[in-house]
DNA sequence: ATGAGAATTGGAATTATTCTTGATTCCGCG
DNA sequence: CGCGGAATCAAGAATAATTCCAATTCTCAT
């Protein structure tokens, strides 16, 4: 019953194709680095951890696809501040806790039931298509 | 009786030294054009205003002034995706519309008892510092 | 007045990102 | 299998915002 099926299935995440987006090595292997160590890098670090398995990859790659993932709703866009962009696989409504301490950006999870109306006097009749929610804090140290 | 002061109380609000900043001519013109229109100008905004009255301006003055203004809490400094920076001279905990149809920004704020702990799954023992509420979306046309 | 420290300037340097262009790969179809 | 068009990739040049730097100018307290 389970004889067809190979016994890593890896890369069950990720599929070869999504919406029309042709799923290529470069692109695989930059989703497959998002979502393995999900520290928000750079397009830059990304780029770094990807050179052992694509030697010749460029860096232009690199920002192509990570833009193609966003663009396809893949994989997520974190701007803090005017630093580097960093990508997220995470694609729930969350915000980014940035621990001033580490430099480590952490996922929030919006509690149950978050209504932004709630919290924020909206522009009556404004219609919002997304949101951004970004703390700078510190962790205790323990 | 009124014979020493001048005829325009102009600058009332714009104080000569703020928790010790020096407040220069270029520091004062430049929160001038800060509250005078509040937009949200980039650096280079600040710098094609302020040409009139400093003829010889530079915009490295522009980025240091700014630069200034935002250590000493007098202004805010915002910022969107990664677009230039733009600078704010509300001073109360507030978040950024941006309207996607317009480009203009507009400033929201959080409604009375608003707090982050009530709508996020924050890291137990988490201290925050900082805010940054950012929506995307657009206003009613008319 | 004057001298030290701060601010301003203009231009050069930096940095992340995008653009350009030509080469390569992919994919359906005969 | 092999071709043609389309998509993708690579490498380096180009861009844009911001910062840095060195030289001048201001300011203010003495």
């Amino acid at each position: 019953m389970v004889s067809k099926t190979p016994d890593q299935p890896i890369v069950a995440e990720i599929p070869e194709e999504i919406s029309g987006l042709r799923m290529t090595r470069q692109r695989q292997e930059i989703y497959r680095i998002l979502i393995e160590q999900r520290d928000h890098p750079t397009a830059n670090e990304v780029f770094m951890r990807a050179k052992d398995r694509l030697p010749n990859l460029s860096l232009a790659t690199v920002y192509n696809c990570l833009e193609a993932l966003v663009q396809h709703g893949i994989i997520r866009q974190v701007n803090f501040e005017r630093e580097s962009s960093r990508y997220c696989p995470n694609l729930s409504e969350h915000g980014h806790f940035h621990d001033a301490a580490t430099g480590g950006i952490h996922d929030v999870d919006f509690k149950p039931g978050f209504n932004l109306a709630d919290v924020l006097e909206l522009p009556p009749g404004a219609v919002i298509h997304d949101v951004e929610i970004t703390l700078r804090g510190k962790l205790p140290s323990p």
